[in-house]
RNA sequence: CGGGGUGUAGCUUAGCCUGGUAGAGCGCCUGGUUUGGGACCAGGAGGUCGCGAGUUCGAAUCUCGCCGCCCCGACCA
């Protein structure tokens, strides 16, 4: 049982200047945490509660699928990440730091990186102590703070610079252990997120930097999530928009047939899509090519789509570039032969087409049998351009942004899209890693192998956010029991009078003896202010005791998210309150 | 990093355009009256106006530079 007046509950009538939406401004008003700079946040003893409940659920159910909690480093040698694979990409969001602590390290010093995670400390780790099939599969989890540089934090915790996070590892023997491991990781999150409280719903994802075959992002529908998620509600499909495909482009796709002799021709002044699509031109986006010029890993290549598509640059990550980026037009011109606007992908148009390491074009613009592009001359544009006979394609893909509306692959039914919060994120990552590290193991006929890996992230910092944002309305934050700071407070609003705190400890007693943990307004405040103070930090359940309720022999008792308040006769009171208790929790456990 | 915005007391902010002794509400302190949904009265403390240059007799206000923070884009748990 803590009492208000000795604890710490800063909370604001008003919302701070920076906090833009619901979640940022409660997590400030009600008192949870308090900024430092940006991305970086104290978590006040409220918001510390919660983050210790959702962590103890974490590891409850990492425990429950055969996880193993260790605790890493976050401190990491820079030599580590220079091995691994993903340095380039990852390079620009770590943290870095030298051993002389003035920015001047000698050339000899060590130089350090903050963990944004921990592949690299975790598969050496393995090498090191797991060599025979018999100790596979292992999966070794930890809860701990995380460091990414981003560019752009916002929103409070929903996008921080240190943050805490679950980040789990699986090493198996074989692909199929690594799927099993897999599908148990995906049953584990979708345990932790139900007793947590939140809606959180698992899409296809794309696997990023990390590599890897596939992944699922869990993702807490919210109109100010980062995602977008296309998904169908009749077929069950969802995805990332980086990863969402649709049935435009039919599987098995005939090349259109070429019609009619290539042919150059003057459009002095046009280079946009919509300049070609009007008069005197008139041709339709749909039959336009649309050529675009990126860098991967140094070389240009040019990704081909129809002019009405949109390039999805994730999608681009298939190719096995490294890194990869819009080539600019300096870039651009010595290698086409013509600024942006007026460039194309025929056959003997291009200035250097040694340079380029591949024209990649989407399945969609096979669609085109008859189409228009840029001459790679400024101010000229080609038709009757045909995809097969016409333009040097390298390799087809997937490549353009799946719109709402276009038709699901599994259903034919319109794809919707909504915004979605990612706070959960699995991978099965394959060999990648352990063959880049060497953690082998030998089988049963003395053969070594890489082991499969598999990681899993759960950003727990922003899970506290996520249920405020999904959990809120106009007077403050609905707890969800499993995740509350306390269960209970008890508002004392005559905390002056014995009997009253005499009362208020008694039923505080019975509700921490029934398994709630109680929280106690005994503030010298006036009751509004009190009630005002509940409704924001959003205790699941209110007791009042005064001496109002005193004298009519009763207490109420107030569901945070309900509107009644029941009037409890003083000699119910402790039976009520424990019922209550009891089955509060019984509903918040049902799994 | 590109674009937009903003910085005045612990918090929310007015004043800036048109230069002339820095104002309010909340919160805080003292006293009193109140006491079931953010009370009232009286008194009080608290500000190098983000930092640095410049223009000017005089700068919160005009100019330039820097920094912080917020929003949009690329990236992520």
């Amino acid at each position: 049982m803590k009492l208000w007046s000795q604890f710490f509950i800063p909370t604001l009538k008003e919302s701070p200047a920076d906090a833009e939406i619901a979640s940022h401004k409660l997590l400030i008003r009600a008192g949870l945490v308090r900024k430092l700079g940006g991305g970086l946040y104290t978590y006040l003893p409220l918001g510390l509660r919660v983050m210790q409940k959702l962590t103890q659920i974490c590891r409850e159910e990492m425990d429950a699928a055969g996880g193993i909690e260790l605790w890493m480093p976050h401190v990491h040698p820079v030599e580590l990440w220079q091995q691994g694979p993903r340095w380039p990409a990852a390079r620009e969001i770590m943290f870095r730091a030298d051993s002389a602590g003035d920015g001047r390290r000698p050339p000899r010093e060590p130089e350090f990186v903050l963990g944004p995670t921990h592949e690299e400390v975790v598969t050496p780790l393995v090498k090191a102590e797991i060599t025979s099939y018999r100790d596979l599969p292992r999966n070794f989890y930890q809860i701990a703070t995380k460091f990414r540089n981003e560019i752009r934090p916002r929103f409070g915790l929903m996008r921080a610079r240190e943050f805490v996070m679950m980040d789990a590892y699986s090493f198996d023997a074989d692909d199929d252990g690594a799927v099993r491991s897999y599908r148990a990781m995906k049953a584990a999150y979708e345990r932790f997120f139900r007793r947590v409280g939140v809606q959180a719903i698992a899409v296809e994802a794309d696997t990023g930097v990390m590599g890897g075959s596939f992944s699922h992002e869990f993702m807490v529908p919210a109109e100010v999530g980062d995602d977008d998620v296309i998904y169908n509600e009749a077929s069950g499909y969802a995805a990332n928009r980086e990863k969402a495909t649709s049935a435009l482009v039919p599987a098995d796709l005939a090349d259109a047939p070429p019609a009619g002799e290539r042919e150059e021709f003057a459009t002095p002044g046009v280079v946009t899509i919509a300049a070609l699509e009007a008069a005197p031109y008139s041709v339709p986006a749909t039959r336009q090519f649309k050529t675009l010029v990126y860098i991967g890993d140094g070389r240009p290549f040019l990704v081909i789509l129809r002019g009405s598509d949109e390039l999805e640059e994730a999608k681009l990550g298939a190719l096995g570039f490294s890194v990869y980026r819009p080539a600019t037009t300096e870039e651009i011109e010595p290698v086409m032969g013509a600024k942006p606007g007026s460039l194309g992908a025929v056959r003997g148009t291009i200035r250097n087409p040694d340079a380029l390491a591949g024209i990649f074009a989407d399945h969609a613009i096979r669609l085109i049998g008859n189409g228009t592009t840029g001459a790679n001359k400024d101010g000229f544009h080609v038709r009757n351009v045909n995809v097969v006979r016409d333009l040097g394609v390298t390799r087809f893909g997937d490549f353009r942004r799946v719109q709402p509306g276009e038709p699901d692959v599994k259903s034919g039914q319109p794809l919707q899209v909504r915004r979605g919060i990612e706070v959960g994120h699995i991978f099965k990552l394959g060999t990648k890693y352990a063959e880049r590290f060497g953690a082998m193991y030998t089988d049963d006929q003395k053969q070594s192998h890489p082991m499969v890996m598999g990681c899993y992230g759960i950003g727990i910092s922003r899970t506290m956010q996520a249920v405020i944002e999904q959990s809120h309305d106009a007077d403050g934050i609905v707890w969800p029991w499993n995740c509350a700071p306390y269960q209970v407070l008890v508002c004392v609003l005559d905390p002056q009078l014995p009997e009253a705190m005499a009362l208020a400890k008694k039923l505080g007693g019975a509700a921490e003896q029934a398994g709630a943990e109680v929280l106690i307004d005994d503030r010298a405040e006036r009751p509004g202010v009190k009630f005002k103070d509940a409704d924001l930090i959003g205790i699941p359940l209110r007791l009042t005791v005064g001496g109002k309720g005193l004298r009519e022999g009763i207490v109420e008792l107030k569901w945070r998210s309900a509107k009644e308040v029941s009037k409890v006769p003083l000699a119910e009171a402790e039976a009520r309150v424990g019922a209550a208790v009891r089955e509060a929790a019984a509903a918040g456990k049902k799994d």
